[in-house]
DNA sequence: AGCACGCCGACT
DNA sequence: GTCGGCGTGCTC
């Protein structure tokens, strides 16, 4: 994609972020205009904003189009970007109006660069000295010429606003306009970090030789929990930034950024920019403007930070790489995994796929030469893996509505004798996964969504874990009206605390559950008080497997390690091995040696068995033989038909309608099953059907889908999504 | 996304 | 007779 200069009258084609299919083409202006530019343009009765994309090809009769607007004075889209949003567009099936949103979403870009007032000494003397006068510019001294708000000062000064508005007028104070979105503080590469092992010395050359090459690359950096990732990547980052490129860490998960910003402002000296939902309308506004125009050397964000402009890219970690949380799967569906290796083959940089336990995906491509790879093997420092055991639940003497196990229990005793943490994992949010009405035998779901409603004892309602739904705990059965017959069935963490509590009478007991917390904040603040020992007993969700470090923490006691095992969803070993691997790896982080123990009912399982072991090797190779006979990801492809509609009979037809003329797809060798309920079947009122799609790895799976759904009009309505390699297919 | 156009039920 | 419900379609 070469950048065009249009000169005045010509056609040009415009994209805007309207849901439409494409671009509209304009007349360009007066002065003319360039692709990438970020434009105003006339759309029906409104003015948009629009990126400049390319030559108008609409083939429309000049009189037909309109004119464009205006030219933004704004940094325009660099080629490198609009190509990444073709491609993206092209590989996920999303409209690129939808893409460019992606791309796009910052407060304030049409708009004029935000200005602030700030004051500086003028030429004049005050007419008369007053005590308040002398404060201000006494205060405005011990500014040392930084810029200063009217606001800043008077508080600095104690004074009100007007004595300022006064030495103003008399010229004895000047206000001036700057940018309100100041460049962040230099990041310094040279600084020096923490000392390096051996195993991460070799590691973190080799990485930086990788970035100082200049050209795209992808490499897997596999370390268990513990053995120093991060420093290593942090190399990586240091020469990327030493070599004047920008700079982009993603994370699976909002909470982890501040401990990660903190390690960062450690090695460079200063703090990142940073990129998420939590982030301020202020800070995301500078982030994007500072990030375009090359003054923010680094983002520390989510997933969306894949499409901020970066002026000269350099690097991108994806750290944690095989979590769930990368695959975006509501509105666009696509894999910052994925779609962070496509960006930097177009930008022509590094990639690092960090992970302990890699997606099956990245593993493959690693083994076959594709990626390169780079393995931490010992742990850092003096802490070493776990021990990790099971505890075969067929033989523990358990009574009912209870999980701990005698030997579990035993195990944590030890632990809250030697003055040491212990934790206790279980994937489930909530008192109880399900409420049973012993008088009619009914489960409560929820009204909106083919899903179980989830008893939540803390809140004293249920909620739909799907929707966010939830009403006050009924004391009567829904269903047939009698009361005080309503069960709580199976444990939630809320319940396994009222369980521990009651083991553990002595013990501080503390639940870490993403619910439990309004915001990132206070979550944060909770998980650095455990760290230091404000609880003896954590109960903690998937949360906990996310990379928090908690350095006196020595026991991991997972209660229902078969989660996930069961069932036919395909990733489920992989998953299931990926959360137990990490879950464990919190265990004995600093000096004191770890324990793990999995509560289980099928010790023999060849995941249990490969977790106990830490065979990772044959893990992946048995996993990659079983899915390669399958002809399942990555040895073949997959996509996913979602349809959607108030109505489930005209879902099912227009479902069976796509199945029925699935002759672009056989023409390409790949089957269709379907249409079947989605895995929710229901969600906020709308029925939910799916079909998937398995064609051979090489066939050109995307040409067909699109001839494939071409001819169908949605109305009445229903909605159609398409998900390109889908994460969970059940 | 917005906005207009158009075809059906209950109102002064 | 009309007002307005929202289902459908268009925006260069």
């Amino acid at each position: 994609m070469e950048d065009l200069h249009f000169a005045p009258g010509d056609a040009v084609a415009v994209l805007t972020a309207q849901p439409l299919d494409g671009c509209l083409d304009y007349i360009a202006p007066e002065g003319g205009c360039a692709t990438g530019d970020y434009v105003e343009v006339p759309l029906g009765p409104r003015r948009v904003l629009g990126i400049v994309w390319g030559q108008g090809i609409s083939g429309l009769p000049r009189e037909k189009l309109r004119p464009v607007g205006r030219v933004l004075d704004a940094v325009p889209m660099a080629a490198v970007l609009r190509r990444f949003l073709d491609r993206a567009a092209e590989y996920t099936m999303t409209p690129l109006p939808m893409m460019l949103r992606l791309a796009t979403r910052v407060p304030g870009l049409g708009s004029e660069q935000a200005l602030r007032r700030v004051y500086r000494r003028g030429v004049r003397e005050p007419d008369r000295m007053t005590d308040a006068r002398a404060r201000v510019l006494d205060a405005l001294d011990a500014w040392d010429g930084a810029p200063v708000t009217q606001a800043e000062l008077a508080a600095g000064a104690g004074v009100s606003g007007s004595v300022i508005k006064g030495l103003v007028a008399q010229g004895v104070l000047e206000a001036v306009d700057v940018p309100r979105d100041l460049p962040f503080a230099r990041l310094d590469p040279a600084r020096l970090g923490h000392p390096l092992s051996a195993d991460q010395s070799v590691a973190a050359s080799g990485l930086r030789a990788s970035v100082a090459s200049g050209q795209y690359g992808t490499t897997l950096l596999q370390g268990v929990t513990g053995s120093g990732k991060t420093e290593v990547y942090l190399e990586a980052v240091a020469e990327c930034l030493a070599r004047g490129r920008q700079a982009l860490v993603l994370l699976p998960e909002i909470a982890l950024t501040s401990e990660f910003l903190t390690r960062v402002e450690a090695r460079f000296g200063a703090r990142p920019a940073e990129w998420h939902s939590g982030v301020t309308m202020t800070e995301r506004r500078r982030t994007f403007a500072m990030v375009g125009q090359g003054q923010a050397q680094m983002v520390v964000g989510a997933r969306s930070a894949l499409f901020l402009p970066f002026r000269n890219l350099g690097l991108i970690i994806v750290d944690e790489e095989h979590d769930s949380s990368y695959k975006q799967e509501e509105g666009v569906f696509y894999s910052a995994r994925d779609m962070a290796v496509l960006r930097a083959s177009l930008e022509g940089c590094r990639v690092v796929l960090a992970s302990a336990t890699p997606s099956l995906e990245t593993w493959v491509n690693a083994q076959s030469g594709k990626y390169d790879r780079c393995v931490l093997s010992s742990r850092h420092g003096t802490a070493s893996l776990p021990d990790m055991a099971a505890i075969d639940m067929r033989a523990e003497e358990l009574p009912g509505s209870t999980w701990i196990s005698p030997t579990l229990r035993k195990a944590v005793e030890a632990r809250l004798e030697a003055g040491e943490q212990a934790l206790l994992f279980l994937n489930r949010r909530g008192y109880a996964p399900v409420t049973l009405c012993r008088a009619c035998g009914g489960q409560i779901g929820c009204d909106d969504c083919d899903a179980r409603m989830v008893e939540h004892r803390f809140l004293k309602r249920l909620v739909c874990h799907q929707c966010g739904a939830s009403r006050p705990m009924p004391e009567a059965c829904p269903t047939c009206g009698v009361e005080g017959r309503l069960a709580a069935v199976g444990p939630g963490v809320e319940r396994m605390a009222e369980e521990a509590a009651a083991a553990f009478p002595d013990a501080r007991i503390a639940v870490l559950s993403s619910d439990l917390f309004g915001t990132a904040r206070e979550l944060k603040a909770q998980i650095a008080a455990i760290a230091e020992g404000a609880a003896d007993v954590i109960i903690g969700t998937q949360l906990v497997a996310k990379g928090h470090n908690f350095p006196l923490l020595t026991l991991v006691g997972v209660i229902d390690a078969d989660l996930g095992l069961q069932g036919s969803d395909l990733r489920a070993a992989e998953r299931t091995f990926q959360l137990m691997r990490q879950v464990a790896g919190r265990a004995g982080r600093a000096e004191r040696p770890g324990q793990a123990l999995l509560q289980t009912f099928q010790p023999e399982h060849p995941v249990i068995r490969a977790i106990l072991t830490g065979a990772e090797e044959p893990f992946w190779t048995a996993e990659a033989a079983e899915r390669e006979a399958l002809g399942m990801p990555p040895f073949g492809r997959m996509a996913g038909i979602i349809l959607s509609g108030p109505e489930v009979q005209a879902v099912f037809e227009l479902g069976n309608q796509l199945a029925r003329n699935a002759q672009p797809l056989r023409e390409i060798g790949a089957e269709v099953w379907g249409p079947a309920p989605a895995p929710i079947a229901r969600i906020r009122g709308r029925h939910r059907v799916r079909l998937l799609v398995r064609a051979p790895r090489t066939a050109p799976l995307q040409a067909a889908l699109s001839r494939w759904i071409a001819p169908i009009r949605l109305r009445g309505g229903l909605r159609l999504s398409v998900d390109v390699d889908p994460q969970s297919f059940l």
